[in-house]
DNA sequence: CGTGTTTGACCCGCGC
DNA sequence: GCGCGGGTCAAACACG
């Protein structure tokens, strides 16, 4: 990827304290009463550049040779950052004034850094176990809700307050949840419902932790319906009700584009061509060849309403490893599927949280038309776009409590502020924002890389992802409802792009 | 000749 | 059971 490019960051709350990354930060968290702010802060052990190293740390590295034997290698789980250095000036006894000043500086700066670089570690391990964690548990839910179902047809009239759920997504029963406010629902007309089915848990347990494995390698890889021989790797009676159809989660990007595809790094071959639902233009299936034997499948197809718009569909993990600019596109197919998941949060509270979320996601769309859920960012739209998150509240509720303000809205800005006061924001750099959004727009590779980007944002998923990938999602912990936090940055083709409050 | 595309046929799931 | 539509296969074809 080319280091001099542009570099484009996508701001949520909390980003202004990721402008300064460095030692100043847990500065600021040992003086702060709240304890779940420092957890968040500690992101900024993760705000590298390209070698992997932030310049803070650069310089800390410069300081700390010679030092680091005298640090003290225990990590400090309270977080008490501005501990005591009197173990250092007493090796630093005898010596003149200003070295014992310097020689105390430095052992405590080593000390420091040793432990910013030691709670990173453990940072990215809790949050490693909180993912294993919740994969788990999102595994076992729809078991255990199985054979409850709870019909909500009367109670759901009004598909602008969609209610969801992840086993109401990966069930093939026609349903349909559309949580698009600026465009009309591509898909039929069914009522959305709810089901909520319960469950015998302890007779599935061990077949569902038996299937663990293969969801974790790839949706595809649980293929159940039919297809291509070589690829199926597992038979439907092995199947398990509830995570099977995991493999079917889809992405789908909607994007204006006058080229017939998105180039998004990967290798395709086409192996069919469909006309499909009476649209005029069909539908090409391309397949990944960059490894024999990948799973993964996208789709093509012009919008029948507009034929700018390209429509790409991808479906499926890949086996093997990726250019960057593919690596982005990627990690948006796995972060949808887990995001259908995270929606099976079965108690009712939850389910309405999610769906008071969504409206504030004006380009994502989910939907189960096709029988396959799918989510849908939509590119397409202008900047001057009715926010509809102005008719509902403005929280953010976990899991999703990363907003996706990327495209076509005035959510760039600070994204601290107020909701409203975003918009005004937003309004006002609205030439800022056209411009932002016409040259996403016009480069599939940087389309490709928001589509990630918002995805893998509004799941509210760490997603730390070191430098040769370009890809840097990384939103608050799981745990801090109110405090929505990411900061997003990616690479095209063209570069490294960074939008964020400074576009002001 | 190898690789990729085209295109008609086939399979399967779903609704009626 | 039948028809429809989505998805895939595989032979034929095109191209470098």
């Amino acid at each position: 990827m080319d280091q001099q490019g542009r570099e484009l960051v996508f701001m949520h709350s909390g980003d202004f304290l990721r402008q300064n990354p460095g030692v100043s930060d847990h500065l600021n968290d040992s003086s702060s009463g709240d304890h779940t702010q420092p957890t968040i802060k500690e992101v900024d052990f993760f705000s590298t550049d390209r070698n992997g190293k932030s310049r803070s740390e650069h310089q800390e590295m410069k300081i700390n040779i010679g030092s680091s034997s005298l640090v003290d290698s225990s990590i400090n789980t309270g977080l008490n950052l501005s501990t005591s250095s009197s173990g250092i000036s007493k090796i630093a006894n005898g010596k003149e004034p200003n070295n014992n000043k310097l020689s105390v500086l430095r052992g405590e700066l080593g000390r420091l850094h040793d432990e910013n670089m030691k709670l990173g570690k453990l940072l990215v391990q809790t949050t490693k176990s909180y993912k294993d964690l919740q994969a788990q548990l999102l595994v076992a839910m729809p078991k255990q809700t199985q054979g409850c179902r709870v019909e909500q047809k009367g109670e759901l009239n009004d598909t602008r307050t969609p209610v969801m759920s992840a086993q109401h997504l990966m069930d093939h029963r026609p349903s349909d949840i559309t949580l698009d406010v600026n465009e009309p629902s591509v898909s039929d007309d069914k009522t959305p419902e709810l089901v909520v089915s319960p469950a015998n848990i302890m007779e599935k347990k061990s077949q569902i932790l038996g299937k663990r494995a293969s969801i974790d390698d790839g949706i595809d890889q649980t293929s159940h319906s039919r297809g291509s021989p070589k690829l199926e790797q597992e038979k439907p009676d092995e199947q398990v009700p509830g995570v099977v159809s995991f493999r079917k989660a889809r992405v789908s990007v909607r994007a204006r584009s006058e080229a017939p595809l998105i180039s998004d790094g990967c290798q395709w071959r086409k192996y069919g061509q469909k006309m499909a639902n009476g649209n005029p233009c069909p539908r090409a299936y391309y397949r990944c060849t960059m490894a024999v034997g990948c799973p993964v499948r996208k789709q093509v197809q012009r919008c029948a309403e507009d034929n700018t718009i390209l429509i790409t569909t991808y479906e499926g993990n890949h086996n093997h490893p990726l250019p960057p600019p593919a690596t982005a596109m990627a990690n948006t197919t796995s972060a949808a599927a887990a995001m259908l998941l995270s929606g099976s949060t079965t108690s009712r509270e939850g389910i309405s949280s999610s769906s008071c979320f969504y409206p504030c996601l004006p380009m994502a769309t989910l939907s189960t038309s096709a029988s396959f859920p799918t989510i849908t960012l939509d590119l397409t739209q202008g900047p001057n776009t009715t926010m509809p998150f102005l008719r509902t509240p403005a929280t953010f509720p976990l899991p999703l409590h990363g907003c996706p303000q990327l495209l076509g809205n005035p959510m760039y800005v600070g994204p601290k502020l107020p909701a409203i006061l975003s918009v005004q924001l937003g309004q006002r750099h609205a030439s800022v924002v056209e411009t932002v959004t016409a040259a996403i727009a016009s480069d599939p590779y940087l389309t490709a890389a928001v589509a990630a980007a918002a995805i893998s944002t509004f799941m509210g998923t760490p997603r730390i992802i070191d430098g040769s990938n370009n890809l840097s999602v990384v939103p608050g912990l799981p745990g801090s409802p109110h405090l929505p936090q990411s900061c997003t940055t990616f690479s095209t083709k063209e570069g490294c792009y960074r939008l964020g409050s400074d576009l002001q």
